[in-house]
DNA sequence: AGGATGTGTAACCATGTGGTTGTGTATTAG
DNA sequence: CTAATACACAACCACATGGTTACACATCCT
């Protein structure tokens, strides 16, 4: 079980998105960059909350920071969903081929 | 921010998908019936740890378990991972949605 | 210059998580 | 019946996580 390093990345972007504030702010900033403080205001935690949210979803890659003067403004990154959606899709091959298998069985005559 | 039912069931499925060990099982029970114990032969961890992660596989509705004599079988169910692809799709959506409008702006003559 | 705003960082706390061991209880095998 | 197997459950531990407050620093505004 020796954990592959897109392992690892994989776990970090399952996780950043394990988490309600952390999903809305990446809805937030998909539409456009946005800064932390503004980010922050609409949200019933402190600022510093805020800031640790935006640095979990950097981590994992989901978003990336630009410095603007004194705000650092937060834009999301579409690539890391690249590899939550080919790990869906491969677990969903995996269903379908259970089917196939079993319309196999279904379908072939006893032995 | 109240957080809907089905938010909360969502950082479950998110959560539960965060891990190496968990993704596999999900993975080998796709396939088939797996008892837990059989599960358990293939990693380096005790039995009660594989336990565990069948439980939090299970608390996200990822699996189900059925009596079998002494032991549970565990089957991965499909149903919740429709629930993580329509996140993305949503989220990806956004993604695009802005990008006609960036597309909008770039094609339009100035103001 | 000086104050307001935006950010970064550190210390701290409660709770959750991933792992362990130990014990109890069914169920199967001899 | 007895022993081994498969599981459930609880207690415990180290560490991560999500939150807080406090403070330092940079930048903008007047």
């Amino acid at each position: 079980m020796v954990t592959h390093p897109p392992d690892a990345d994989l776990n970090r972007v399952f996780r950043a998105l394990a988490d309600t504030t952390r999903r809305d702010i990446l809805r937030r900033t998909v539409r456009g960059e946005v800064s932390i403080s503004r980010l922050a205001d609409d949200y019933s935690m402190s600022f510093a909350a805020v800031q640790k949210h935006v640095s979990v979803l950097e981590a994992a890659g989901l978003v990336a920071k630009t410095s603007a003067g004194r705000e650092r403004l937060v834009r999301a990154l579409p690539d890391r969903l690249a590899l939550v959606r080919s790990c869906l899709q491969q677990l969903e091959a995996l269903w379908v081929h259970r089917l196939d298998q079993l319309d196999a069985v279904l379908s072939s005559p006893q032995e």
